[in-house]
DNA sequence: CGCATTTCCTGGAGGC
DNA sequence: TGCCTCCAGGAAATGC
C-alpha cells in the first residue's frame, strides 16, 4: 500500500532514467484507470520530453514539456515499473509508455484498480479533470500549522489519514507515528496539549524519513520500480502486528477498527488518558530500532 | 459544512 | 487439493 514513503522511493528512483526521456508510443490496454478521455492520451503524450519526476501526497507527477503533467496514483496494489520493451507483459498491466531511442517502458498496473492516471494539458478537455484538494505535505508541516490542524473534534487517527487536511500518511505511517509519539488512535485531536502535538509531528516526520531510508514497507505487492521490495516493514513496531509483544513494552499489540480502518497500537504505551511522564517520553523518542 | 459509512476491486489467507 | 468466504484499504460517493 503506497504511502509517501513508498511514493517517494519510486519518484526517486524513476527520476534518473525518466528525466530528459522522450515519451514515444503509448498503449492503454484497460481505459478506465485513465481519468477522463483517454483517447486523446497516446497522441498527447507521445514526444513529449519529462522534465522532472516528483512526489506530491500519495501521487507521482512526471512534469512533461509544454506544460504537460502525467500523474499517476497508485492505490493499494498500483506499480510503476521500468523494463525493456520485450520482457513479458504481466496482467493488470494497464498503461505502457515506450521511452524514444531505447528499449525501455514505464508500465503501470494495477490488480484492484485503486489507482489511476491524469493527463493535465492546456487541453480544455483536461483542465476539468481536476484531482482532489490536498492538505500540506507532512516533512514540510510545521508545529503552527499543525497545531491548527489539531483544533477538531475528531479521533486523531483519522484525521490524520486524511488527505485534505495532512497530505501522504497511511495506515501503516499513521499507526506507527502514533506509537511512537505515544497517542492512542482513538484521543480526540483537540484534547491533545502542546507538548503532544509537537512530539507527534516530531514523530511523524522522523517515521517518515526512517521509511524513506529504507524504500517504503512491503506488505504485499508494493515494488520498487526495479521489482525491489522495501524493507521497513521488519521496523513496524504496531502494524500488522496484533497479539506480538510491543518492541518497546512487551504489552500485546491490539487491532480495533477506527472509521471502518484497522488500528493497531500498543494498550500500554498508547494509553487514552494523559498523565505520562517526562522520563518515558524521553526513553520513547530515543528508542531506535 | 463536518463527519461517518458505503462502495469500488482482486488475490491471498484460512476454514473445512 | 478444491471450494468457499472473508478481508485488506485510498478515496470518491453517499448519508445524516
Amino acid at each position: 500500500m503506497p504511502e509517501l514513503p513508498e511514493v517517494e522511493t519510486i519518484a526517486r528512483q524513476l527520476a534518473p532514467e525518466l528525466t530528459n526521456a522522450v515519451l514515444s508510443r503509448v498503449l492503454v490496454s484497460r481505459d478506465d484507470i485513465i481519468h477522463g478521455d483517454p483517447r486523446p492520451l497516446p497522441g498527447l503524450l507521445r514526444g513529449r520530453r519529462v522534465d522532472r519526476v516528483h512526489r506530491r501526497a500519495k501521487r507521482i507527477v512526471m512534469d512533461l514539456s509544454g506544460g504537460a503533467q502525467l500523474v499517476f496514483h497508485l492505490g493499494m496494489t498500483g506499480t510503476l515499473t521500468m523494463t525493456r520493451v520485450r520482457a513479458a507483459v504481466d496482467n493488470h498491466t494497464h498503461l505502457r509508455i515506450r521511452i524514444r531511442g531505447t528499449d525501455r517502458e514505464l508500465r503501470f498496473r494495477d490488480p484492484r484498480r485503486f489507482g489511476g492516471v491524469w493527463c493535465l494539458t492546456d487541453q480544455p478537455k483536461y483542465v476539468g479533470q481536476k484531482l482532489g484538494p490536498l492538505g500540506p505535505e507532512p516533512l514540510e508541516l510545521r508545529i503552527k500549522q499543525f497545531k491548527a490542524i489539531l483544533r477538531r473534534s475528531r479521533p486523531i487517527k483519522p484525521l490524520l489519514l486524511d488527505q485534505t487536511v495532512v497530505a501522504g500518511l497511511g495506515n501503516i505511517y499513521s499507526d506507527e507515528s502514533l506509537h511512537a509519539a505515544g497517542v492512542h488512535p482513538l484521543t480526540r485531536a483537540d484534547s491533545l496539549d502542546g507538548d503532544a502535538a509537537s512530539r507527534l509531528l516530531r514523530c511523524i516526520k522522523s517515521t517518515l524519513r526512517r521509511a524513506i531510508r529504507f524504500s517504503g514497507t512491503t506488505m504485499m505487492d508494493y515494488r520498487t520500480p526495479s521489482g525491489a521490495k522495501g524493507s521497513f516493514r521488519r521496523f513496524l513496531r504496531v502494524y500488522g502486528r496484533e497479539g506480538e509483544p510491543c518492541r518497546r513494552c512487551r504489552a500485546s499489540i491490539e487491532r480495533i477498527v477506527v472509521a471502518g480502518r484497522s488500528s493497531f497500537f500498543c494498550p500500554q504505551c498508547q494509553r487514552r488518558t494523559r498523565e505520562r511522564g517526562k522520563v518515558r517520553r524521553c526513553e520513547r523518542e530515543k528508542m531506535r530500532t
